[in-house]
Formats: C-alpha cells, structure tokens, sequence
DNA sequence: AACTAGTGGTAGACATGTCTATCAAAATAG
DNA sequence: CTATTTTGATAGACATGTCTACCACTAGTT
C-alpha cells in the first residue's frame, strides 16, 4: 500500500490523452486506437497503456479492440482540460496577441500547470475585459498598437490613443448599448454570447470547466415542459444547465 | 548515435535544480548539495546525478564534495529561468490579484513552459499596463474592484468608478509626471526604476533573460572610465550593460 | 590517533512514458 | 473461404527522476 494502488490523479500525459479523445468525439462519430495515436503523434503501442490506465480511473470505457468512448467522469475531466486550454490560448492570442498557432502551443504547454484558482482569475480576467467599455476594445486596441509599433514608446502612443481616433468605433460602442441579460431571457433556437458568470464557488467552477467562457457563443436547444433543464449547445457539443445555473450566466442576445 | 549523446537541453527538473541553484547563490555565499536538496525538498542522493547532470551539460561547475558553483552559461540560463518564474508570479499577483504564495505557486508550475515568445508578450504587456496612464492604475484598479465585489455587475462597476472618483490619484497622475529617460543618465550611485526595454531581436530577449522587467529597481553601480561597460545592480545581482544595451532601458529616476 | 557525525555518492527499486519489434485478431479482397 | 492488410496489444529497451539503503569520505572531538 505504498500510495500505489490506481492513483486517483491525472499525469499530464494522461491529461492529453483525455483531451485528445474529447476532441475526436467531438468531430468524429467513433473514436479508435489510432485515431489517438495520429493526432498525438504517438505510436499506437504508447496509446494502448494509456487507455488501460484511464480505464481503471474511471475516465473511459473501453472494450478491447472496440470504439472508445469517455465516461461522464472523463468527460467532466476533458472538459476542464479542454476548457483551461481555450483560456490560455485565448488570452496569449487575443490579450497579448500572439498569432493563433502560436498561442495554442503555448496553451498546450501551460494547460497542465494552471490551477483552479488561476483558472479562474483568467476567466475574471475575460469578463472584465470584456465588458468594460473602457477596458475593451479601447484599452487593447492601445496595447495593440503599443504592440506592433515597436518605434513608439508607450507614453507617446498612449497620449496619441487617447486624444486621437479611434480605429474601429463601431466596436467600441457595441458593449455598451447591448442589453446584457440572463440565459433565463433566451427561448429555444435564440443564440447569445456569453457576458459573464456570475455564479460562485463550486458552481461557477463547474460552468468553466464546461467551457461556459466570456464571447462563447452559445444556443439554447429546447427546454423541458418544466423549464428545469434547459439544453444548451456551443462549441459543438450540447449541455443541460439548471434553471438556476443558466439564471447566472449572463449574456447579450445577437 | 541514437540522439543520446548528452542531449543539449534542459529538462523541467533540470531547470528547477539550475534555479535553486543561482537562488541559493544570491542568498548564501556557498552552496552544497544538502542546501538544495533542502530547497528542493528531496533527498540529496536526487541531487547528485542531477548535478553531474549539469556539470556534463557545462552548466555548473563541481568538484565533487566541494561547492557547488555555475559557470557562465549555466547562470545565464538560470537567470532566464528566473526571470520568467519573476513575470509570471508578477502577472498572477498584480494583475490577477492572486495572493503572492499562490502566484507564486502558479508561477513555479508554468515557468518551464513559457516560451521566449509568450515570455517577451507578457512583458510587453507589463511595459504597457504600467507606463500607459489610461491603463494603469485606473483601468487596473477597476479591474480589482471588479474582482474584489463580486456582487457587482462589470458594467455597473465601470460606469461607477468610470464617473465617479478614482482612489488613489497620485498615483494615477504620477506616471505622467515622471520623465522616462534612458539608463545613460544615471550617474553613479543612483536608482531608478525600469519602464521599458527597447530593444528588439536577442538583445531584448538576453536583457528580459536577465530580469531587466518593468517596476525592476536598479542602481547605477559604477562606470567604467570610457563609460562603456556600465554596471547596475538589482535583485541583488550586479551586471554589467554595455553602452548600447543600457541606452534602450527606459527607466525613471527616483 | 581513533572514533563519531555529518555529508555526499552509489546501487537498485519503482513509476512514467516513450520507442521498436513482434504477435494476434479482425476486416477486406480475391 | 482463404490470403492479405489493417489494427491493436504485448514484450522489452531506454530515459528521466524519484526513493531507500548502504557505503565512503572529512572534520572535529576526545
């Protein structure tokens, strides 16, 4: 009993693995050994291992030499993974303006080091930025520019910015006028972008993880006669929300 | 020659020990393989191959049971190490307000993965954030008020602190004031704080390696007679510049 | 001078994660 | 219905990095 017995916790490498088979479900209808092995470019021999492994954990359900398929459990997990990694490729492409590429592999390197809590300040980080008319789009288009002028000392681009024009004003003024509402607002069939996340604690944890993300956009699916459950679909993939859990997601319809 | 021969790279370990390393350096005026196993939290018999490790790697210079020391290259990477681990607790604890132990934390757990690319955004990031007036401290400190009243809608939070008052006003109003000049015009013994490094291409990168950061004090040392190597201390390490390199340090006197 | 503490180094065990080579099972083709 | 190809699994090698156990210096102490 020296800590061994089937440790309850992902390696990073087990980590990618979930995320890699979390995104090949999403795309594809059946996900194989070597559907894994391609897109990781790992030999198959590594990835059947792998597979065991998450199997024991709980993660995936796997019969040999059949499909592959995530259990809820692993689905949460893929979810959290999937859901860090879009906030940092997020934040390196569009706060610090790294190309796309560039910015994902830097989300791939860190999506295993980043902690709940920075997690969430990221994300704080987004809805803020977001939202605050001041802060965005004016601010970043200064950063921008500060960015890609690299002539230019960031005192003399500032006073620039701030006294001269502004780029693109209809953008600027969009957040403002835009009526940010409940999920609760929407019907079946009417999409929004998400605003912010209101909710606290382990709940708010739980919208994050499934990729409930500041500009996401999303759609509500159907509800139930109840209105209880209410199935929302984005990034592809559908999701049921809580009356409550959907009342703190805020967001603008479009 | 199966690529086995003493690859060429550090790995996330081996970058830690390095670090531990110059830490201990800057503190201690000896290091010895029990003071980093204690750091480390390891047992020291990790840390002997770890160190002929580096020693093959030309990183450190050993003797064995004698002390411990870097050589060149090895403190150069270190202190790009270093340097990286500095702006990535600084961009958790400044600007996401996390508590200094967790940034730091999160920091420790990312520092391998950071790119020089990512490295040199998120210093650009700070270079702007605390030189721009608009930016910081005003746009930071709505940012934490935001983050501190989660009550509070973005949108309300700004319009409030957008119209009403600001906090801390010198503050605001010192960066204006302040006149950004370059390092040349420190004479000896004087201090001034790092506002941004302008250089481009690898000199930029080997000045950020160094932990030449934005809000970094330094001191102007002394000079040399023809006044080319000049030579600052800061974070308690000294280093020389030459004329060139220190007339792209932007800093303010204080 | 010999003993003892404190250090540092080596050996071997283990865990992870990768590979190559090879084998087994299933699917497909002829 | 057999033969070939595709696919997945297993075995064994290697590299990293950790540990425990044990051995070997070195320096004081008596």
């Amino acid at each position: 009993m020296t800590r061994s017995e089937t440790s309850t916790d992902l390696t990073p490498a087990l980590e990618d693995y979930l995320e890699t088979i979390f995104l090949l479900e999403r795309d594809k209808e059946s996900v194989r050994v070597r559907d894994i092995a391609k897109a990781r470019e790992v030999k198959s021999s590594s990835v059947s291992p792998a597979l065991k492994r998450l199997a024991e954990l709980g993660m995936v359900k796997y019969i040999r030499r059949e499909f592959i398929g995530l259990t809820q459990t692993g689905n949460e997990a893929a979810r959290r993974i999937v859901s860090r990694h879009d906030v940092l490729s997020r934040f390196f492409n569009e706060v610090l303006q790294m190309d796309p590429v560039s910015a994902d592999r830097e989300a791939c390197a860190m999506e295993h080091s980043l902690s709940p809590k920075g997690m969430d300040r990221l994300v704080r980080f987004f809805e803020f930025f977001c939202a605050c008319p001041e802060g965005h789009p004016k601010w970043l288009d200064r950063f921008h520019r500060f960015n890609t002028t690299e002539e230019i000392t960031p005192d003399f681009d500032c006073q620039v910015s701030f006294d001269g024009e502004i780029k693109d004003k209809s953008a600027l003024h969009k957040n403002r006028t835009e009526k940010v509402v409940s999920l609760l607002e929407l019907g079946p069939g009417e999409k929004g972008k998400v605003r912010q996340v209101k909710a606290k604690g382990a709940i708010r944890q739980r919208l994050l993880d499934m990729g409930l993300l500041p500009e996401v956009m999303l759609s509500v699916e159907r509800l139930a006669p109840t209105g209880d459950p209410i199935w929302i679909s984005f990034n592809g993939s559908q999701l049921a929300l809580r009356r409550k859990e959907a009342e703190s997601v805020l967001i603008t319809k479009e």
